[in-house]
Order: C-alpha cells, then sequence, then structure tokens
DNA sequence: TCTGGGGTCCTAGGACCC
DNA sequence: TCTGGGGTCCTAGGACCC
C-alpha cells in the first residue's frame, strides 16, 4: 500500500440524466429518468430530482414511474454520452499518463505515475478542485465527485463520501478509522448475496470482517473472494491502475416485449444478433473462439450454451450458424423472454493469417469451412498452410479434412453442434461419399513417427508413457 | 406489468494429457 | 485391479459492477 494518496477515482454525478439536462434546458431541475422505456425496462440512471421521489438504477421503470410520474422518462443518447466521456477521460490524461475507465462515467488516476509533483493532501485537493472546474468547463456543466486516497478501494469509498459535487482525500494512515464502522457492502465486490452470507455468520460491518480469521472466510466465500476481502477489509490494496485492458467479450442480447415462441422469429433474431456481434468485432479488429447463446425464460431462469471453434472468427455467417445451431438444440419451454448472443476466446487476428490462401473475405466458402466448429482438440496449428482441404457433406453432419502433404489425413465430422466428434482414418468406411454420418467414436489418429514430414499437430503423440 | 444490457471474475466438474 | 497428481481446456452458472 502506498504512503501517499495518489489513486484518484472520479465519477460523473447522475451522467446520462446530467448529459440530458444539460442540452434540453427544459429539463434542469426537474426530474430525469434514462433508462428502457418498454414494458420491461429498468432505470439506468435518474437525476437526483428524481432520486428524492426514490427512484434508483436497476428499479423496474414501471415503480420509477408510479414513483414519479412527472418525471422525464428518456431511452438514452448513447453517442452523446461517449462524447462527453471522451473529454473527460482526455482530461484525466492530462493529469496523468495512467488512466484507467471502468465506464463511460467513472475512472482511476495513477497521480504518482506523472511528472513529480506534491502529493501532500492540501496539495492534492488543490489539484482535483481546478480538475473540477476543467470538466465543468469543458462538458459544459457536467459535475463529477473524486476521492484520492493511498489505494483504489479507498479512493473508490472516498469518491462516494462527498457526492455529488464534491471531493475528498484520505489522509494516509487513516484509512481504516474511515472504512472500519462501514457496512460490508461498501466493499466493492461485496454485493446482496456475500453481504447475506455474511450477516449470517454475525459480520456486518467491516471491523466485524476484520475480526475474522481468513480459513473462515475462505470457507465461507471461496477462496479468492475469502484471501481477497480478508485484506480488503484491512484496507490493504496494492491493485495498481492498468490503462489499457483489453476487452475479453462481446455480446448483444434483447429482452422481447413479449414473450417469444416462434422458433423461426428467433432464428432470425439470433442470426441478427451474431451479424451485429461480427460487425463489433470487425470495428474492433478482433476475432473470437466461442461462441455462446444466451436464453432467458418467462420465468427468468437464464441459461447459456457454448461451441467453441477450432479457431477465432469475425465472420458473420459462421457466428450466426453457430450460434443457430446452440438454438436449435434448446428446449424453448413456455417461451424466451431474452436471447443474446456472445463470444469470448478474443484474439486479436483471425485464422486466416495462418492460411496459404488468398481468401480476404472471411465468407468464402474455403475460408468458412476452415472456420466450422471442430473438436476442442482440434488447434490451428493442426492445419499447415497449404493445406489440401476436403469437404464432404453427408446430409446430417458433414466431414472434412486436410492432407498434410502425404498420406496422412484427418477427417473430422461434426453433427449439429453440439454433439459428438468423431475421428476417421483415411479409409473408414463412413467416408463414402452418400453415407449417412459417423459410425464409431472418436479415436485417436496416432501418427507413425517418421510418417510425418509436415510436423505432427502438438499434443498428438504420447510422452511415451 | 416483477426483474436491462454490457461487461468482468470466480467456481466446479469433466475430459484429456503427461 | 482398484485408482496419483499435476496441469489445461471447455462448459455452465452465479455474483457483481456500472
Amino acid at each position: 500500500m502506498r504512503t501517499t494518496a495518489s489513486v484518484l477515482h472520479l465519477d460523473l454525478d447522475a451522467f446520462f440524466a446530467s448529459v440530458e439536462q444539460r442540452d434540453k434546458p427544459s429539463l434542469r431541475g426537474r426530474p430525469v429518468i434514462v433508462g428502457g422505456i418498454g414494458q420491461r425496462g429498468v432505470v439506468s440512471t435518474a437525476s437526483y430530482e428524481a432520486r428524492v421521489h426514490g427512484v434508483r438504477s436497476a428499479m423496474r421503470m414501471a415503480e420509477a414511474r408510479a414513483r414519479c410520474p412527472h418525471a422525464a422518462f428518456l431511452s438514452g443518447r448513447f453517442d452523446a454520452y461517449r462524447e462527453a466521456s471522451a473529454l473527460v477521460m482526455g482530461r484525466l490524461r492530462q493529469e496523468s499518463p495512467l488512466v484507467e475507465p471502468l465506464s463511460l462515467d467513472e475512472a482511476f488516476v495513477d497521480l504518482a505515475a506523472g511528472e513529480e509533483s506534491d502529493l501532500s493532501p492540501d496539495a492534492v485537493l488543490d489539484r482535483v478542485e481546478t480538475l473540477r472546474a476543467d470538466i465543468r468547463d469543458l462538458t459544459e456543466g457536467l459535475t463529477a465527485s473524486v476521492g484520492v486516497a493511498s489505494s483504489k478501494l479507498m479512493a473508490k469509498i472516498a469518491s462516494e463520501i462527498r457526492k455529488p459535487d464534491g471531493t475528498f482525500v484520505v489522509a494516509p494512515g487513516t484509512e481504516l478509522d474511515l472504512l472500519g464502522p462501514m457496512q460490508v457492502t461498501a466493499i466493492p465486490g461485496v454485493g446482496p448475496a456475500t453481504a447475506e452470507r455474511l450477516r449470517r455468520v454475525g459480520v456486518v460491518t467491516v471491523d466485524d470482517l476484520r475480526a475474522r480469521e481468513e480459513d473462515e472466510l475462505v470457507r465461507l466465500l471461496g477462496s479468492a473472494s475469502g484471501r481477497s476481502l480478508v485484506r480488503l477489509s484491512r484496507a490493504d490494496d496494492d491493485r495498481p491502475v492498468v490503462a489499457e485492458r483489453e476487452a475479453k467479450s462481446v455480446s448483444v442480447e434483447d429482452t422481447f416485449a413479449d414473450d417469444v415462441t416462434d422458433r423461426a422469429r428467433l432464428e432470425a433474431v439470433v442470426e441478427r444478433m451474431a451479424r451485429r456481434v461480427a460487425d463489433r468485432l470487425r470495428r474492433g479488429q478482433l476475432s473470437g473462439r466461442t461462441v455462446t447463446l444466451k436464453i432467458r425464460y418467462h420465468d427468468f431462469e437464464t441459461h447459456t450454451r457454448s461451441t467453441t471453434l477450432a479457431g477465432p472468427t469475425d465472420s458473420p455467417t459462421i457466428l450466426a450458424r453457430n450460434a443457430q445451431a446452440l438454438l436449435a438444440a434448446t428446449d424453448l419451454g413456455g417461451g424466451l423472454r431474452l436471447v443474446g448472443v456472445g463470444v469470448s476466446g478474443l484474439a486479436d487476428w483471425v485464422q486466416d493469417d495462418l492460411f496459404d490462401s488468398d481468401a480476404d473475405d472471411h465468407d468464402e466458402p474455403l475460408d468458412e469451412l476452415l472456420d466450422e466448429p471442430g473438436p476442442a482438440t482440434r488447434t490451428a496449428s493442426d492445419w499447415s498452410p497449404g493445406a489440401d482441404v476436403h469437404h464432404r457433406d453427408h446430409g446430417d453432419g458433414w466431414v472434412w479434412g486436410a492432407g498434410l502433404g502425404r498420406v496422412t489425413v484427418r477427417f473430422e465430422t461434426r453433427l449439429t453442434p453440439p454433439g459428438p466428434v468423431h475421428t476417421f482414418a483415411a479409409d473408414d468406411p463412413a467416408l463414402e461419399p452418400g453415407h449417412a454420418g459417423p459410425t464409431r467414436p472418436r479415436t485417436p489418429l496416432a501418427a507413425e513417427p517418421g510418417d510425418d514430414p509436415a510436423g505432427t499437430p502438438p499434443g498428438s503423440l504420447g510422452d511415451g508413457r
């Protein structure tokens, strides 16, 4: 933990609602509620005028309307929010090169990372007041709350204390005085479920938490949470401010106004979603390997099904086909209230790069073939540049394979995912045209030593035991 | 008229490998 | 003939955050 208050946390006050009030003078001084406007919407942000009436983030819109019928209800203008956010983040980067945005309206700044400066609490306070005034000018009126402390944990807690439009600097050495009496839910990461588990064993405040043994908390909450909570309860937090964090997943989901039972309609929705995901991947110059379908039944029961491709793709067609295959394997029950499509296992390259192929367009047949779902154990390196690729359609599935330059040929078939995967030898009768699908379970294709001039795929040989 | 959308991280079990 | 000890990958679900 640092000895100076040099981690800054900034939080723009009622951000979405404030942008709306800034851009529409008629809304100033009035309750403004931004969120899902439809039947099943929830509140994203409520202006302070609306909070007076008990309207909160994540509240159902129906309840918000009941509590505050005279409010302005808006669905949000994300381009405007992104623009305002970029101005703020830009100003923060003048403060230090090390800025970690957490969302459009929140960021950590490492004040110790830039040029050497006076990090005494008084000097930092002056600096923050200048920063907040600049942000107000730059954004034409948006206000921010700021906390500065010796760690991320305390900075984030501190920014809540003088909210809205205030600053709180935690003098080094006083962290536990501030944190100890707070409820455990003040610690980010402790939500309702964890708080309830802790309450049942008599832990309500951070001081209560600190009195417990690590072993007990690990048993109660698991290894990661237990250990981390022990440290945080002591204000022991050395997590660094990290500027560039790479995305780990991309997803799109939608809740229907009314539950949908029509499979054809769901297929169309899933296809559109997959294309949107692919579009976002490509704009981010990313590709992904694991396709996930998310569904939510009428009773809110939620499930995910996923399939992992042989290599990363950003092809809308491939993503759509895989998402639709997952849907096809899904029981629609009494209807779905939500579907979603996501991709994870992101890479900043596409599988194209591995092949000596002139297929620049990811939707070309050859390329698609190579991106088809395969067994999880197959890796991109199973394939050699210029490999001779074969494909045979077997009606209820398909077979594909690639020659590595001579006799060694791997053939694999896959039924509609997530069905079983089978591997065949080149002379397997199942490969005869007209044969309708695999006839025997997957068997390892042992390459004979010295029989493979193109190199053996990693992992396909035993360790000699 | 119960309960958004976009994320992250963690856990746990099974398959598979060495 | 009873049964190891790691490790990684994959799938699914849950808690949490803004």
